[in-house]
DNA sequence: GTACCTTACGAGATACGTAACCATC
DNA sequence: GATGGTTACGTATCTCGTAAGGTAC
């Protein structure tokens, strides 16, 4: 196999088909160039230029290497620039996780921004249940999630909050409480509340799924569901209610499940999360574009 | 830009995801092969491998390299592979001109007994006029060529006769000696003969137009034609005769003109002819082939 | 304790430049 | 004689192997 200085050499001789800019263009004496050139004949055999001291022209054989090599070191070339480009953060894929089809779409316009922001990256997105998002963030399958708060955790940082919807509180159809307009935070004391797996950070439960009502009465646990759909099929059921941001009623709507608003508490609120130790250029860029697009408190309405 | 000992680090490392075997198939140290992979991933600006005494695995960025890699390598090998292979003449291709439309026939034979004989090599073939043929073979355009004999240059090396057919004599329909079923070389008294250019060496116009019949009496000099489509031309313009191998009455039947057999004149008969100084392991297969295959003095009638 | 990757260092190979040489126009 | 490719030779870089060091299982 060729060294790189030989290749090189010869793919430029055979462009310039001048000793002196072939040099000139290599940054090396025009000695250099012709033993090389020499070299690479004893090597193949038979010559690859004819040469006068005043004409330079490839042989026969010296244009049938020059026609196979230079596309071939042309795309090595090109395979060597793409990587160190990633390696040295000027390209790359961020790979982003998120929870819910209305996140998905808002994520659509973030990424378009981004690209804006670090030409050559690209966001790629995958949709995560609840339990699973944080995991793909320690595992480092993703580098960013756009989630639903409160998640306090010691190794994650959450950005700002990006969307803010109405809390409402899924319940099943037939329940008393879905006569009524509305639901206040103090009712929750009069049925039980789907309960989280223990992988779903504490904060995240105490938000959701808490023990007593505002005025201290206490609420009864229900059953535990993983996913989404299995906690709305558990609230179809009868078997409690689960409070959810506004955007569910028009994403799982359910003939068993009956959305009220939960009048006086606090909003669902969503925001991007990355992992302590793999804050990059890249996940700043996102959490930048994220801001600009969706701004501060925008609140959406499901 | 890589060197090849880095690239081929690389590879086999992404390869064989041990160092030790690594060092093993490149015939180099472990040591060499661990400073290697360190200078690429300074180079690259990230890790390439993640390895612990007891495992070593591609980065995404390492697997990345090795994907895009790979293949521009690979075909960077194979087009040296190539080119020292025709370099060094284990291939190659050898052109072969010839004149006339049964030539061209017989040749496809000949080239594949030589494919047989010389595997790696191939033959192309071009049609050539009376004129060409040695001018191509002067310029190094073509390899071989297979004409019509005698063809006596210093400078050319003409191969035992491979065919050989009845000499006949082309003239015009009309002419008396067109009523004839035959001709004798005595009665070219009796009409002009169309003359060849003097590019046509001395032995084949010789042969052909000679001035004297063999009693000693003069054959008149018609106008000369430079291909065999111009002399049948201009003998069936009434202006001479030609005298041609038996295969022109079945490629060039033309109402104008007769075809008449030379009884008592030597055949016609074809070899092949290189340069002198072009004698290759290739030019002697191909003579070989043609041997073989087309025999000494198998007489083919058109 | 063993397998195996990494670091340190001296040795050898070779790509390199300078300078003189030679050929063509 | 000018332009430009080639040859000769000393130098410096860089790859290489050996050997010691470190780490995970």
């Amino acid at each position: 196999m060729l060294e790189r200085h030989e290749i090189e050499a010869f793919l430029v001789l055979a462009d310039e088909l001048h000793f002196g800019r072939t040099a000139e263009r290599l940054h090396v004496s025009t000695a250099r160039v012709s033993q090389t050139v020499r070299k690479l004949e004893r090597r193949f055999g038979a010559p690859l230029f004819v040469r006068t001291s005043r004409r330079v022209e490839p042989t026969a054989l010296g244009a049938q290497l020059a026609a196979e090599l230079r596309p071939a070191w042309e795309a090595v070339g090109a395979a060597v620039r793409r990587v160190a480009d990633a390696g040295h953060g000027r390209s790359g894929t961020l790979r982003v996780a998120f929870g819910g089809p209305a996140a998905g779409q808002l994520l659509a316009g973030v990424a378009e921004r981004f690209r804006e922001r670090l030409p050559g990256w690209e966001a790629t997105f995958r949709e995560a249940e609840l339990v699973d998002r944080i995991a793909l963030l320690r595992s480092g399958e993703v580098d960013l999630v756009f989630a639903e708060y409160p998640l306090r955790e010691p190794d994650l940082m959450a950005g700002p909050v990006l969307v803010s919807e109405p809390r409402m509180l899924a319940l099943p159809a037939g329940h008393r409480l879905a006569r009524l307009g509305a639901v206040t935070a103090e009712r929750l004391a009069d049925l039980p509340l789907v309960q989280l797996p223990s992988a779903v950070p504490q904060s995240f439960r105490a938000d959701r799924t808490p023990t007593r009502t505002p005025a201290g009465r206490p609420i009864p646990p229900g059953p535990a569901g993983t996913t989404l759909n299995e906690i709305l099929t558990l609230v179809g059921a009868g078997r409690g209610a689960f409070p959810v941001g506004a955007q569910a009623r028009r994403y799982h709507p359910r003939p068993d499940v009956a959305y009220r608003p939960l009048t006086d508490a606090p909003p669902v609120q969503w925001g991007l999360l990355h992992h302590r130790d793999h804050a990059t250029p890249a996940t700043e860029a996102f959490h930048q574009a994220a801001q600009e697009l969706l701004g501060v408190g925008a609140a959406t309405d499901g």
